[in-house]
DNA sequence: CGCCATTGGGCTAAGATCAGACCATTGGAG
DNA sequence: CTCCAATGGTCTGATCTTAGCCCAATGGCG
């Protein structure tokens, strides 16, 4: 490589790249995790939210409509509907999620995100949580346990980033989205498992405890051990 | 605000904004935090790692130029070499840039930071790290141990990145230089003190310390130690 | 039945950004 | 002294992106 190693971190790219592209691809994202299920927000609002022109989201709707993940409809109480019901994954499927993104790719994506949920935990356990907040945190933890199949990973999502969420930090917010982001594509090729499904009601249990009890150490063992755990899981379906 | 809120996360903005006043932010902070202390890498190297055209990168460095901070000259062996020392803070400079900043961004920051460094610190003592990684993290600690009054901050920050970097995890890595980045210009308007920077030479020894033995307990407890107390600090002389 | 607020659809002119080619300068190597 | 590799300086045409404006459709409401 170059002698300039150290400013490699600070001198990263300014860009990602194609904004139209970029757009494809959160909205495809938001749709494929079920963030978004009835329709989009207004364009004009979601322009706006992306900080993108009106002009370049219509045309990454556009693109979403012809490929089948969207209907668009006109006049009032009209909008971008979601027409797209998750597939029941299959056996390849992960397999060619994992090709498309690439295994140096994947680890990155494991490790970033087991980081930087891990700090979400911790701080949080390390504040004085108010009532509305505590009540919200169990709330989520409700959702995501009565769950049925349908809801499950929606709700699932949900709950990682309401963590992150009640920190109150929207940097540490966006990271722990994107990182889910990341990893969640990969989540919905592999199935449901009703064994998981349990395991990792008894973990989330764990995690809100120990938020709850203001135990950093305990919430920190308990993100990891769930973490940890998805990790094998999807280790264990590519072997 | 809306009644969409679970979306924020997910469909948050696409574009930061203006790639040429992105490119001019990022310059001035490798400047300022003395990542680039010589002269920055050829135009079309830099453009390229920077994800941006060389047009844009040549506006960005005419600003800066302009700004008194950069020396541009032709030819081989020519470039664009830094001229800018580091003022020696004063008074009201911590406040002017808190304000600059907003109490709010402030607070944000400080928790991204507190997260993210948590998050790579007990990322990295969970793994099985090879020889040459020891070597590295004790390089580090070494120098920022060893560094003299204009030295410091520099070597300070390679030390804080190192950690990250160590992991392997690239998204990672990008999340910790943003962190401190955002951090790092409130440090620099206060004044490196002597009883500081044992107190933080001691820090450091434990997060290497724990990091080596791969206790992430430890090395968890003495990140949030010294991180806890650059912020104490910093409202220290806020108050 | 007609109004009209809301929403998508389309247009234009301007600006930002890019890719690539070519020029100008410099200073060391031969 | 001459050459030339590396580097900044400049230009052009293409493409992306934007802001703003107005049009078209739709369906509830009076």
């Amino acid at each position: 490589m170059d002698e300039w190693a150290p400013l490699a971190a600070v001198l990263r790219p300014v860009r990602a790249g194609n904004a139209f592209e970029e757009t494809v691809e959160r909205l495809l994202q938001a749709i494929k995790l079920e963030v978004v299920t009835e329709k989009l927000p207004p364009e004009r609002e979601l322009a706006a939210h992306l900080g993108i022109s009106r002009v370049t989201l219509r045309e990454a709707i556009r693109a979403l409509q012809q490929a089948g993940y969207l209907d668009v409809r006109r006049g009032r109480y009209g909008g971008a509907f979601v027409t797209y019901t998750p597939p029941r994954p299959g056996q390849g499927d992960l397999r060619r999620a994992v090709v498309d993104m690439g295994t140096d790719d994947l680890a990155d994506a494991l490790t970033f995100q087991m980081a930087v949920e891990l700090g979400a935990a911790q701080t949080l356990a390390g504040t004085e949580l108010d009532r509305p907040r505590r009540d919200e945190l169990r709330r989520r933890l409700r959702e995501v346990n009565s769950a049925g199949p349908g809801d499950y990973r929606r709700l699932d999502t949900a709950f990682h980033l309401a963590i992150a969420e009640l920190t109150g930090s929207p940097l540490l917010t966006a990271a722990c989205a994107d990182a889910w982001l990341r990893v969640a594509g990969l989540l919905n090729a592999i199935p449901l498992l009703q064994h998981n499904i349990r395991h990792a009601a008894v973990q989330h249990e764990e995690i809100v405890t120990a938020i709850l009890a203001g135990d950093s150490g305990a919430a920190s063992r308990a993100v990891a051990g769930h973490l940890e755990g998805t990790a094998t899981l999807l280790r264990g379906f590519l072997a």
